[in-house]
DNA sequence: GTTTGTGAACCACTTCACAGCC
DNA sequence: GGCTGTGAAGTGGTTCACAAAC
């Protein structure tokens, strides 16, 4: 046997990796060819320990007194995340929001492969976009079955949000990303993030309101904690 | 008097109490008059000690053996997070994303008001969308102060994010959500929000690709924590 | 000298469990 | 009996600080 660690990379450190990500590419591109911990976390907006503490996860692919060679770990990380593959993606609901992200460049130069579309309403359906005709959502069943499609988009009103994914979770997509405010349901072997536009404009508001009712006299120190 | 008690809410709270606000709101259409942490938990999808702890954050809200009274808590909430105002907003980068935003319902149904749009690129400015006028970018310093703009939502391409971050800065705004897929710099005194539709996704792939990879035997839930 | 990798200390948040009040 | 409010325990994540490796 040698199948090494038992590395668990905590859920925290899996979301840092993108970013670190992101600054590999842009390094790599600018011919840089190795990085400190010290530079990518600058890099990333991040705590140097803490680069080093989430690529230990990874392996140990640092050299000491010099730093990581900027291609091999951005190949590692990209394995890692599963990103040496494509994967096709769908989206439901073209609305404001559905179109936007069917026409968002940052998917596909990611690996994220935008194959089909569907919308409830049979007005949307037949509309051409991004290259792509927008299906009926009863067709997604079939579809993701015959493009393989593992994550699914949820662009919808809130009001659907919940039917929507039950009818992607029945199809066998396993990876959802929810842009509708509502809360979801879905078996525990399905992933989901939630993004929702409205919630942070919330807890901005929380965070201003806090600082325009603070009255000169009370409190000197104003130390804001929000992390970026 | 009896206001008192130097509550320090958690970040973490502030993040949830948009999702109860929406629960409530919701309840309260449907003329429901009191909740339990219990069921309010269950709407919200967290834990129902979660609920009373966060609560707990605003003051004794509740009635023991009874539970909270929904249009009070209703009230309590929107004034912890600021929303018993209105609050001006301006959106910078008028593309595909930007397009969306300013159209986008959401915003405007909690209080968010989209009254100004900017773009740097001549060619966007001058067009008409969601009832208002692309801008030049530098417009925004005398907009921002004739309207009193608070927020500012970062819409561009990420090679132009951190300028664009500036000028808003420089212009007073205090509260940035940025949806430009890169890291940026402000000062202390000014909170920042992102969001990165490309990293959602890279997130997932990295949770599907290891229940793709993972023979069976083992299981991973997946739940999401605080974005930043 | 430089920079990684990591135990240990620290900190924030979550959940438990139960006393207190209705 | 039911449900809140909260200390205390538990969990996960971050930062420190330094030995090991170059």
């Amino acid at each position: 046997m040698a199948d090494a660690a038992p590395r668990r990379i905590p859920d925290a450190t899996v979301a840092r990796l993108p970013v670190y990500l992101r600054s590999l590419v842009e390094m790599a591109e600018a011919n840089t060819s190795t990085v400190s911990s010290e530079r990518l976390a600058d890099l990333a907006g991040v705590n140097a320990a803490q680069v080093r503490k989430d690529l230990s996860y990874l392996g140990s692919y640092g050299t000491r007194g010099v730093g990581y060679d900027v291609e091999f770990l951005l190949f590692q990380i990209r394995r890692e995340l599963g990103l040496t593959q494509d994967w096709p993606v769908a989206i439901v609901g073209i609305g404001n929001l559905g179109h936007a992200l069917a026409n968002y460049r940052g998917f596909s130069t990611r690996g994220f492969h935008i194959v089909a579309l569907f919308d409830a309403d049979p007005a949307k359906v037949g509309e051409k976009l991004a290259g792509l005709t927008v299906r009926p959502l009863t067709d997604l069943p079939l579809v993701a079955a015959s493009d393989g499609i593992a994550m699914g988009i949820i662009a919808t009103p809130a009001a659907s949000a919940q039917e929507v994914a039950d009818v992607l979770v029945e199809a066998g997509v396993t990876s959802i990303l929810n842009f509708a405010p509502a809360v979801l349901t879905v078996p525990a072997s399905v992933s989901m993030r939630k993004v929702d536009l409205s919630i942070e404009l919330q807890i901005l508001s929380f965070y201003q309101q806090r600082r325009s009712g603070e009255v000169a006299g009370s409190v000197a120190a104003v130390d804001d904690e929000m992390s970026a």
